[in-house]
DNA sequence: CTGTGTTTGACTAACGTACGTCAAAAAAAT
DNA sequence: ATTTTTTTGACGTACGTTAGTCAAACACAG
């Protein structure tokens, strides 16, 4: 009825508890006729390991380590305060979590975080990538070192990181193009597009997705070149009142990182009927009341929440070699109108 | 460092292992001045008993029921598939689950699945509620025998369930209005509504949202009495094609049921030109092609895989009494354009 | 056949908790 | 002071696994 253990392999195979428990564990002193009985009977059984019990036993616990972008970034500032609360509850887990941060936007920043974690012999890395070759010779140094690597809402291209957690950004964009497209639809125009810097590749893909559908599904609308913002308010103000008065049919708006402060100052300084549409990333407090007042006509956000419970758990069948549902790291974008605001 | 454990407390209250062990597990013969003592040294070591452990000693394993509808509507077929591979895994947690079949919209037979439960002994019951007085009395009865009682995708009013695991329905209607609304912009008209059946209560929740948004932000646009299809492709395909013949001026239709297949059919009879923008609910073969030819505009979906994750971290924390991040049951509406498929 | 090295089994303690038994200690009742 | 009752402690066993020691059994070369 209930799971079979040891004992049954043991009583199977024809061994002793200790043979299994070798086999098992890989201890040495086992003949290789002698581990075919035990593999055999584990398969015929169906056993797979209790990894509570075993946990129970030798003590211990899972060490994982965070490293994440630093700076004004309201996202990244709730992605910190995010960790703070796993951090009390994942003990329960026998889950220990450390969080460093880095400079944003700096790959050798990152890459020496990823040699501390390394050094302080951490059981994983869960990271928001920056792209750089440094990061990702530490990525191959933290895995050559028996470490686990998750990326974090931005990913890394080619890395050795054993999971992706996050949205898929060229479907956001996608998606963004999509909305706008038909909210735009009524008179055509220009596009404007907010970058924050070309350095993550969320936003990178974000923008491919964008442009991908815009000129496949609404050729009527003309997509400008993307200003990047640096993720800043004032810069993102000052780039966007440029591109408004150097191109008066901009009818859409697409601001695919942060900064969007600085967009809703562009913006009021424009008569309410003449507002292109507007969809943005991520819901904070300006977006949220720049959607109710009716500045933003869509915001796309990503779960911060489930981002961070999604690698907790992928962490862990990593470091257990247990499989893994790929749903689990699949983040769905959200859309939010003023509808549904939470 | 580690976390403290019996001994830890029994130590700095000074009393013996025995002593603690009947404090926390409430059997009797302990002196209300003694128990204090242990209550406080808890407290003082912030001592969480380790589940895992406790579990392993007391040979624990949770059974959970799903009693989930019958019949053709894909979403629930859907449902159940998803559980058998659940079952599966959950074994690893020493979670087994078992499901139940029941005829649906059918609160009577809901009911009896629910005393078959109770009478079953099983830990918790995760249901998909169909609104009536019998289900509610038998929910209560559960919650009286000490089993837990959990809602999925559709939610009891006013019922002792401890949680409800789905999404928000009103915000699901508010943002198809939303979404139409702005979509139907260019040429004003009437809206027509596909209801599957007002007994279930995210039918009732999505038309309710649907029309307040309607009404108050996009007035301008007529939303017709709902028609109720049963999820029945057939009596969709009637029941719309009525609608469309004695309004030719519908330009958008929101479904919030089942029976999409019927939806298609009816709008495959007008030219392209002349069709209404459509939103409907649940992402199924049907759906998805019909976004892909253009004819479906957005589908609305939840996902039921994490729903069913949901459902089971729930259980186990309402089993075990320990609290549950209340994000944990808040499951976001997906919205899907043609863009975005995945 | 002996000696050497390898493989295997039997046994023990531990992890943190649950739960039972029995006796000792303390408190309450006589 | 003695008996009765209640409270407490000491101890053992168990859950399924890890990890160790030690001796017995075995294979194989010379």
């Amino acid at each position: 009825m209930s799971r079979p253990t040891v004992h049954d392999v043991a009583r199977v195979a024809n061994v002793s508890l200790s043979t299994v428990d070798r086999v098992l564990n890989g201890r040495t002193g086992v003949r290789a006729a002698t581990e075919e009985r035990v593999r055999t009977a584990m398969k015929q059984l169906g056993y797979e390991r209790d990894i509570m019990a075993a946990n129970l036993s030798r003590k211990r616990n899972y060490a994982i380590h965070f490293v994440i972008p630093d700076g004004p970034n309201s996202f990244m500032r709730n992605l910190a305060a995010e960790l703070e609360t796993h951090a009390q509850v994942a003990l329960r887990d026998r889950t220990e979590i450390s969080v460093s941060l880095v400079p944003p936007f700096d790959g050798r920043g990152l890459a020496a975080a990823l040699r501390r974690a390394r050094e302080a012999k951490v059981d994983g890395v869960v990271m928001v990538a920056t792209e750089s070759a440094e990061v990702r010779q530490a990525v191959l140094e933290l895995r050559a070192a028996g470490i686990q690597v998750v990326t974090l809402v931005s990913d890394l291209s080619a890395s050795a990181r054993g999971h992706f957690v996050g949205i898929d950004n060229v479907a956001a964009g996608r998606t963004a193009a999509g909305l706008l497209g038909r909210f735009c639809q009524a008179r055509p125009g220009r596009i404007a597009i907010v970058a924050g810097s070309m350095l993550v590749r969320d936003h990178v893909e974000r923008r491919l997705g964008f442009e991908q559908v815009m000129h496949a599904d609404f050729p009527t609308l003309e997509v400008l070149a993307p200003v990047e913002g640096g993720d800043e308010a004032a810069r993102v103000d000052r780039l966007l009142t440029d591109v408004l008065q150097a191109y008066p049919d901009v009818v859409g708006v697409y601001s695919l990182g942060g900064g969007n402060r600085g967009l809703r100052k562009a913006l009021d300084r424009i008569d309410a009927a003449d507002r292109p549409r507007v969809v943005v990333h991520e819901l904070t407090e300006q977006s949220r009341t720049a959607l109710q007042d009716g500045v933003f006509d869509a915001v796309l956000q990503q779960d911060i929440h489930k981002e961070v419970t999604s690698a907790l758990v992928i962490m862990r069948n990593l470091i257990e070699a247990v499989p893994t549902d790929p749903r689990t790291g699949l983040i769905h974008t959200e859309i939010f109108l003023r509808d549904n605001l939470p």
